[in-house]
DNA sequence: TTGACCTGCAACCAGCCGATTGCAGGAGGA
DNA sequence: TCCTCCTGCAATCGGCTGGTTGCAGGTCAA
């Protein structure tokens, strides 16, 4: 596998941006360079290749040069995975302040006999 | 349903913060009081108290006065309906890419021939 | 070799955000 | 009623962050 896996909240901030959302798009429908996606959107190269740092630290984007140029893709396999922990931890509050709250009626329900 | 649900970068940015975490964490076994996390957690009490707007802004606790106290508990249901929303991009972003791969691939044999 | 193009690094700036302190207000118990 | 406890609002502060401009380096084609 991949050495390190980023931190839960590192993928969630990088995901928190409206630009890096734009820039997730259009490298999940094609492969694209930063220069091309500076024309696509409405802010200079360098702040996409910072953000393309970012999503690239938070293991979301895989980059590979390509001649004179750097091919980015974006990586839907560590969103799926991010997506199932954040599920399983969704559930697991569920059961338990599910659990408490029956915990509570059986304690009234006892103290009401 | 609850009128407007929050868009989906303001649920990722409330999650992009460790001490929310740690709220959350301690909201999902047992609701509890702004006073209670203060006592658990090394910030103030009004840091909670913003942090526990932040969250409920996004959808993700719910808040219910009970006498002179506020108690709050984590929503799990919508954590896991964000990581559905998660997993449907991370799923159509490799789909779409893999087909790019494969349409390439064919162009290329067919060059080939 | 020269020029065009793309990337990468550095410095700088403005705005947002997490955190704190201080104070006012309201609900319950003695 | 009075005191206590908990919440809510305002002002303030330092640091992080998204964005920009400018410049240096490297790679391909003519």
């Amino acid at each position: 596998m991949s050495g390190s896996a980023p931190a839960p909240t590192q993928q969630l901030a990088a995901l928190a941006d409206d630009t890096r959302w734009a820039i997730l798009e259009l490298l999940g429908s094609r492969a694209r360079s930063a220069s091309e996606l500076a024309v696509e959107l409405p802010v200079s190269r360098q702040a996409i290749a910072k953000h393309l740092a970012v999503l690239e630290a938070a293991g979301l984007v895989e980059s590979a040069r390509e001649g004179r140029s750097v091919r980015h893709r974006a990586i839907g396999a560590s969103l799926s995975a991010l997506a199932d922990r954040l599920d399983a931890i969704g559930r697991q509050w569920e059961s338990r302040l599910e659990r408490v709250a029956r915990m509570a009626e059986e304690r009234a329900a006892s103290e009401r006999s």
